[in-house]
RNA sequence: GGCCUGGUAGCUCAGUUGGUAGAGCAGAGGACUGAAAAUCCUUGUGUCGGUGGUUCAAUUCCGCCCCAGGCCA
């Protein structure tokens, strides 16, 4: 056994299963510093309805990666991918063990098996592409690509608009067919310096999916009343933001906008923010379970911390 | 009490000139390389309110009953 092979635990689960709270339970009995692993917490300003712990929870447990950009910017798995390797060999050098906690679980993916050498996103080409899909419609730009990248479009469906508008922008940028970029890098395999640590994955799991929809329920209702809609109007003032934007997308946030634009009723917020929240649920349960090296814990039993703590004694 | 309009998939509804029915949403499963809380793919048997009648055949036509709205008393 490799001593000099650094620890890392991650905490994953879909939303409402209650990895904060466990997360910050196994700090208070492990040498862990959290990074939140979560592609919605990243924005400041947007708190209730990212259900982003509060500031007596974040004094008493501070979490990395959290409030990085305002809600008129984006962010990316690649961005993430630098932003948690450089907050986890920061908190190795202080001596403790990083606990990344989130279900963002593309930036999960990206972090452990690498990314490709591919360039960035660019606004001015995407606000092009955009163009032409609302003209041309997707098919069109999905035939464009089998022109230029037949393995890329083989590969996505004619709808698809936001993988043929990125497969279209790689090449555009780079000349080359991002189905052949993504085969010429060689960074992806494990072991290979990708994600070179000692890993322990946990997940946490609801053993009944309609308790986890009653609590994502109860929770949606919390949200409004703590002041979700009023936050969007916040933010909608203070920034210069659109429907199209990353950040108005997250669940509760598109319905609170369509809600300030007239475009639905309050109960409508209620009914498709719960239902987007249960979707969302669904898709990160869908990862979890193609996940290899996971332990499952439910989390509907209470002893979540307990369980987990069981296991990482034996590490 | 009388008249009118409805009662079809978990919800909102379409439809069957009589041959047991289909959309949207929800739900379920899956995919996922710089927007990922995103984007996309697959998936629809339900006493067609109940009960009698006509008919080879009724969810569809007729009678009665029940329920929900509305109007008139």
């Amino acid at each position: 056994m490799a001593t000099t092979v650094k620890k890392v635990a991650f905490l994953l689960g879909p939303t409402a299963s209650g990895k904060t709270a466990t997360a910050c339970a196994l700090r208070e009995r492990f040498p862990f510093e959290i990074i939140s692993v979560d592609s919605a917490l990243v924005y400041r300003g947007m708190n209730v309805g990212t259900a982003k712990p509060d500031a007596k929870t974040q004094a008493a447990h501070p979490h990395r990666l959290i409030d990085l950009i305002d809600p008129d910017q984006a962010y990316s798995a690649a961005d993430f991918r630098r932003d948690a390797l450089a907050a986890i060999h920061h908190i190795h050098a202080h001596g403790r063990i990083p606990l990344l906690v989130g279900g963002t679980m593309m930036y999960v993916k990206a972090l452990v098996e690498g990314l490709s050498k591919l360039p960035p996103a660019d606004p001015a080409i995407r606000a092009a592409i955009e163009a032409s899909a609302t003209t041309l419609g997707w098919p069109a730009l999905h035939a464009r690509l089998a022109a230029v990248d037949p393995a890329s479009a083989d590969r996505l469906s004619p709808q698809d608009s936001q993988r043929i508008q990125r497969a279209l922008e790689v090449h555009q940028i780079t000349g080359v067919a991002l189905s052949v970029l993504q085969t010429r890098s060689t960074e992806r395999t494990i072991g290979d310096g990708v994600f070179p640590f000692d890993a322990t994955m946990f997940a946490l799991i609801p053993s009944n999916r309609a308790a986890l929809h009653d609590r994502i329920e109860t929770r949606f209702d919390r949200m409004i009343a703590d002041g979700l809609i009023d936050e969007v109007a916040g933010l909608r003032n203070r920034y210069s933001l659109n429907a199209d934007m990353p950040s108005m997308r997250c669940v509760g946030y598109r319905q609170a906008w369509q809600y300030l634009e007239g475009e639905i009723s309050r109960d409508d917020v209620r009914a498709h923010g719960t239902a987007a929240t249960r979707q969302l649920a669904k898709r990160q349960l869908t990862w979890l379970r193609s996940t290899a090296n996971l332990r499952v814990i439910d989390c509907l039993e209470g002893d979540e911390a307990e369980q987990i703590g069981h296991h990482l004694r034996q590490w």
